[in-house]
DNA sequence: CTGAAAGCGCTAACAG
DNA sequence: CTGTTAGCGCTTTCAG
């Protein structure tokens, strides 16, 4: 048997208070049609007198929508979690989802032992929906929640064909454009931090790099090539490493805002003026613009539409199941501030 | 009448295939005692056969607990939520929980509407309680969730006297700490670059810096204060502002590791070097060491057991509802790097 | 327009 | 040890 916590008004004291049946509370908590105005007044003044709020828990049984949906951050590192991309998306789906009755739940999922929660949890009915980010290739949280029938929608893909929907954004053009500037520009000893190739977003950027080095006759090589984590300090390690091989470097692509400021630094602290001597390119510019670093070229993503996006699909997918998942790639911008 | 996602198995459905009772396949689920192994092994694989998840709505309706606590970040300007001390919070709280089955939940609360949205959702009945961070003064949050009856603990509190259950550190007797060991070193023209002084923990740190000043009779006054909000760019404006007002400055402590880190670049820019001319000490070093600047002095806060403690409050009020809050002050611990 | 009643899936007490 | 039963609070027909 149920015990309730004390003190907690149920609809059907509100009926008794009101002076009428437990339907037309019902109808008046959420807004039906058809309750005639003195009945209604009536109920919501009985509702503020007792200070009722309806359980959530029951009104999902009874089949109603948990009006909540859940941001899944799958990170074994959480250190990521404090760079400024992660902080950026959540705003931006909260943005989006700011008019609507949906509360948004963010949620850790580092373990084995956390997926297993958490898929329990939203298996188990407490949101309708779930938005996940920062998913590497071999992460299986995708498909145990599609799987299940629960509305899924990824920031980001595994591999190029994803079976769960998602919205992405033209990572390898956007990295073909970056390169195809630093080209233009005259430069042609060009070295590129990637992040980890176990994820796809890296792998893509990586091969937009390559595309247009290729395309314009240039050639390359792995000695070129550095991984990263996206994180400033593999941003250090792999210049670092760059400068040792390529002492000739003169422009770097960094796969993220963060390794770009590290490159920065290292860059600074071998004497190299930047962007006079080395081009330094990024994606985004969260850090540096914090930072007030100079003004450097960026590949900018588009994170407000990226998180408009993803909840405009979830929410479509909750109220039709669709059959089939949906892609969406965004185009990247690419914000020239330096001409040197 | 409720209608169920297609799919999904229901316990009756379970106990079916098992060829049990419902009481039975409710009893393995929760690994109550008292049911015959092979009964139980019967059961098991009937769940796994058809992939059965419990439905939490009907679980917590039927008394169970949610096991779900959420943490709310209460604060208008989102930028701060990239900001290192609130992912490290969110990941020593997730590590508290990491062995329950509670599962972790963090919001945003910016607005009206979803603060309004939130203490729906969290008196519905689908959390079992609430953590709080980031509260100012004036925010009505903690009293609107106790006032429910919700278990509820504060990171740090809005006044002297706090009506809610919270842990904070000791911030007044870490800035004295700090400023005493500057005096130690022989700084008189010390400086201090506070928080928002409608947060609580900001004032305790400017009292804890004026404290130290009185004791060693050290004059102070208005014009050595300037104030901030926790961002490197506040940082840096204060840090402009002192330099102008008290050229011979030749120490600063700050509120938070972002606005020493502000202070820092806008010294190093106006030709100062530190620590030699001018000392620095802010408080944790999560921005400081993660760019690698030179190690500083800092008040570093005990972050783990911040988030160990409030999940503990949590967790006993929870078991047994107090009557009275409990207040947890944690001890800071002044960390010095340089000798200069 | 409104009241009554069935049912959502689960737990816990009570019989056996 | 296990089946049966009575709710938990709400939504939603279905009558009136």
């Amino acid at each position: 048997m149920g015990k309730r916590r004390p003190g907690t008004p149920t609809l059907e004291e509100v009926a008794a208070l009101a002076g009428v049946g437990r339907g037309t509370v019902s109808r008046v908590i959420n807004n039906a049609a058809g309750v005639k105005e003195s009945t209604r007044r009536a109920v919501q003044r009985a509702i503020a007198e007792l200070g009722y709020v309806p359980n959530l828990a029951a009104r999902s049984l009874a089949g109603r929508p948990a009006d909540a949906v859940a941001l899944a951050i799958t990170e074994k590192d959480w250190r990521k979690f404090g760079e400024p991309f992660f902080a950026e998306v959540v705003r931006a789906v909260g943005d989006a989802l700011a008019d609507t009755a949906v509360q948004l739940l963010v949620t850790l999922v580092r373990t084995d032992a956390e997926r297993q929660r958490f898929v329990e949890y939203a298996r188990g009915g407490r949101v309708d929906g779930v938005l996940l980010m920062s998913v590497h290739a071999d992460d299986p949280l995708p498909d145990m929640l599609a799987d299940a029938g629960l509305p899924t929608v990824l920031l980001g893909r595994r591999s190029g064909d994803e079976r769960v929907t998602y919205v992405d954004a033209d990572n390898t053009g956007g990295a073909r454009e970056a390169v195809a500037h630093l080209l233009h520009g005259g430069r042609r000893a060009i070295a590129t931090i990637t992040g980890p190739l176990d994820m796809y977003v890296a792998q893509c950027r990586l091969r937009g790099y390559q595309e247009a080095l290729e395309r314009a006759g240039v050639g390359t090589g792995a000695s070129w090539v550095a991984e990263g984590d996206f994180t400033e300090t593999s941003g250090r390690r792999a210049m670092a490493e760059i400068l040792r091989r390529h002492p000739a470097v003169d422009a770097v692509l960094a796969a993220s805002d963060a390794m770009a400021a590290g490159a920065l630094a290292v860059l600074r602290a071998a004497g190299r003026r930047v962007p006079e001597d080395v081009a330094v390119i990024g994606f985004d510019d969260f850090l540096l613009a914090q930072h007030a670093e100079p003004p450097l070229t960026t590949v900018r993503q588009p994170v407000e539409e990226i998180g408009r996006t993803m909840v405009r699909l979830l929410l479509e997918e909750m109220e039709q199941p669709e059959v089939a998942w949906r892609h969406v790639i965004l185009r990247t911008r690419l914000v020239v501030r330096d001409s040197a």
